[in-house]
DNA sequence: GGCATATATTGACTTCCGTCGATATACTGT
DNA sequence: ACAGTATATCGACGGAAGTCAATATATGCC
């Protein structure tokens, strides 16, 4: 079976211990400011490079989007992911978006 | 990084075509019968063998729950599923659960 | 230009995961 | 008991994915 499906492309996006992370610390500071890509070392124990890595996969998978300030590059959650995420969500439980 | 995380768990159990179309399928039937574990071969084009090894998946990760009838067995989402995908889902998202 | 820092890429290694064929187990009916 | 069907398990294979060390690229500052 191959793997066309773009839910199942979003799932596997997220179903990793050190991508959640990420993304949950982004959801929680949607409001806030963008996260530098510094930040997400320390949160999971994982190296620099392998951080780097995650953050692509986020990236091409439509999850994150990133803005450069100088040598530092922040990160936050993709402007469409909400809706994504919600009508992916929402498909397998009886869920409605807030707001 | 370790995997102790049990929305991890969770959003990894679904992370795939083949166990993703199971939970679709059971969840569109949610207030219909369980569905025959012989059906979800003919909806993925993979082999008994290896539907039985996602639904075990699925099984161990608490999404279903399974009910013999005879000789063929049941199968239908487990009762806390839908709490356990809404506190996951609402957690990345603002979404809150519908009725 | 040259140095320092932040991030990305490469290459290699290991482990995990999906898949299947073959086989085992469970249940029904005759 | 035996045959037939449904499901599960075993063993093996191939490919995908996570991780790190080393290196490359990019930006800012002196």
């Amino acid at each position: 079976m191959k793997n066309a499906d773009p839910d199942v492309e979003l799932l596997q996006a997220i179903a990793d211990p050190v991508r959640l992370a990420i993304v949950r610390q982004l959801a929680a500071d949607a409001n806030a400011e963008a996260v530098c890509a510094c930040d997400f070392t320390e949160c999971c124990s994982v190296s620099q490079p392998t951080v780097s890595h995650h953050l692509r996969v986020l990236r091409e998978a439509g999850v994150v989007t990133t803005q450069r300030r100088g040598t530092y590059i922040y990160y936050r959650l993709a402007p469409d992911f909400s809706h994504r995420w919600a009508s992916v969500a929402a498909s397998l439980a009886g869920l409605i978006p807030l707001s």
